[in-house]
DNA sequence: CAGTATCCGGGCGGATACTG
DNA sequence: CAGTATCCGCCCGGATACTG
């Protein structure tokens, strides 16, 4: 890697953190990581209260890696799932995953 | 991947992100990736508090993946650097600069 | 230079109650 | 079910001053 790579590396981490950075975030995609799923069903599985997910998942779809859909049922579904941006940032989770199985117990 | 992978990831991620969650340890990393740096380098680079930066590389240290190096000099000099645990996140670091030249701006 | 000590304010995130 | 609306405590992180 040379400098400019280096400079691109820290800004785009920069800019990530700026995208994940809260708390649940890469959890959550983490979650939607094994498919779509609904909003209470993302509360039950992480245990987060129903403000933070709602925060938490409206950052991730203004920021295009979340996808929201809902579907006409009743009462209401709403399904969340993972946009192509966000689903490219599985390379990262990929990778984070095996550091996990290299280095954490 | 299969169901069990995936629950090794979401595992791995939460961990990952006790490890590094905070606001700053990404970034610091980042910084480290490119060398050795000295306290008030890295305060300068980042533009954070040095009780910010007292506490990260604390944090990082516990955890394994900084090392603090304490030179002999007048007054004394301390460099950090990453470790090989450390030094392996960065694969991870790198699908994430991928990842940012693909999608950010 | 490399921190520690102290103070302080804002905001994040949880708990709870409520709505369509 | 899928949120919104409040309220609230806590802790993170910044600013500043000080030490060896």
């Amino acid at each position: 890697m040379n400098p400019l790579d280096d400079k691109i590396c820290v800004q785009a981490i920069k800019k990530i953190m700026e995208i994940f950075g809260g708390k649940w975030s890469f959890q959550i995609l983490g979650e939607l990581h094994t498919g779509a799923k609904r909003f209470n069903e993302l509360g039950r599985n992480l245990g987060i209260s129903t403000k933070s997910l709602s925060d938490a998942l409206k950052n991730l779809e203004a920021n295009g890696v979340v996808i929201r859909t809902v579907i006409p049922t009743t009462p209401v579904t709403v399904e969340y799932s993972i946009t192509s941006k966000g689903r490219d940032f599985e390379r990262v989770f990929y990778e984070m995953r095996e550091w996990g199985k290299k280095w954490l117990v």
